[in-house]
DNA sequence: GCTGATCTCCACCTTAAGGTGGAGATCAAC
DNA sequence: GTTGATCTCCACCTTAAGGTGGAGATCAGC
């Protein structure tokens, strides 16, 4: 048997995959967890074989909850199933140990492949998902050019703050923010500020 | 007996949506569909009493679905039930004409009970949902002082245009989009164009 | 010790941005 | 027919933004 632990802020998609897994003779629902604290406490007492993880959780997020059970389990199998497919949540998801990456549009039948692949040892990732990982790792190389200073500007920046207020706001001079500025703008490959505003936004720098 | 018909991508929550409503004896599920088109078809056909309807679904989605199944009935019961509980997602769903709007966190009793509610003329919204609406209405009031053509330029703007980058797709002069520029900082109390982009795409400009 | 990256700052310059205060045309509403 | 809102355009001005081409300091890595 293949014990599994749901973690799902929806009761009603808690409830449904359920359904959908007790149908399955090999699967058995060991637990169910409504946030990334609860999650931990559950995989620590009941130390299930694959754990099916949300993201967007409040208090504690899917993300740092993977973290924290990765920390405390190294071969924990965990499949991530969420609604965001882009890259500013998928990378991190990746690198934190996710074994898998589902769409919640994934039928039934595709969840339960991706369980039993998982179980034993190989990567499920959504197919749709390989397709905007391509031109997310290429936008994410732009960002990781930028040194962390010129993080900071840049998301003081997308705040909408004057290059006179990213200075005050970081104890430099203004000279020092322009030139920042400027080395932001060239290595991003933009033409102003506002440019640079709306991929810092669009790609999550804060 | 209510007879209801479930709108969702997710086949998980519509399963899920599926078993919780069953079992309360006077619903009867006589429908699903899995995007906005194939909910105004199925609406057509079947009539139902009750229409639980997400509202991120391609390629049709759930506004759009739900004017069109208000156009056709007028009487219509839709309760929008998403994720999102942003004013930029429910103001324009309850103008449309939603009985009803729940978060996907709202557990299956109130779901039930917010059911029963709309049957009867009664509109349902969640609680989170109020408290979030005073804040949304007096930013969307900002938005609203804004002329239509102002509207294109700061949907432009917010794409990281220049001044003449946007009169040349307006076909208008570079004089006149500043003129704009400048009654748009005026009217939403903003000091240059890129706290102008980052309110624009926070409040879902386009 | 040297090299490369980073952070800091500077001067000089050009240009885009934005404020102020207009004006004419159109059009719907009263 | 007048009024108000909107869209268009203009001149004049000030300032912030951004490019170019520097420079000194620090620090990690070889």
């Amino acid at each position: 048997m293949i014990r599994i632990l749901l973690v799902d802020d929806h009761e009603i998609v808690r409830k449904g995959l359920q359904v959908f897994l007790n149908l399955q003779e090999d699967f058995l629902i060991i637990g169910e967890a409504k946030d990334g604290q609860e999650a931990v406490e559950r995989y620590r007492q009941q130390k299930p074989d694959v754990v099916l993880l949300d993201l967007q959780m409040e208090p504690v997020d899917g993300l740092t909850a993977l973290r924290q059970i990765k920390e405390m389990d190294e071969q924990a199998k965990v499949i991530v199933l969420t609604s965001f497919l882009d890259p500013t949540h998928v990378l991190p998801a990746v690198e934190s140990g996710a074994m898998g990456y589902l769409v919640k549009t994934t039928d039934a039948q595709a969840i339960a492949l991706a369980i039993r692949n998982v179980v034993v040892g190989k990567s499920m990732f959504d197919a749709e998902l390989m397709q905007s990982m391509a031109k997310g790792i290429r936008e994410r190389a732009d960002l990781q050019d930028l040194t962390p200073r010129e993080l900071d500007v840049l998301g003081l920046l997308a705040k909408g703050l004057s290059n006179q207020e990213i200075a005050d706001t970081l104890v430099i001079g203004i000279k020092t923010v322009k030139t920042h500025v400027s080395n932001i703008l060239a290595k991003l490959g933009l033409q102003d500020r506002t440019q640079a505003a709306v991929y810092a936004i669009e790609h999550g720098v804060k």
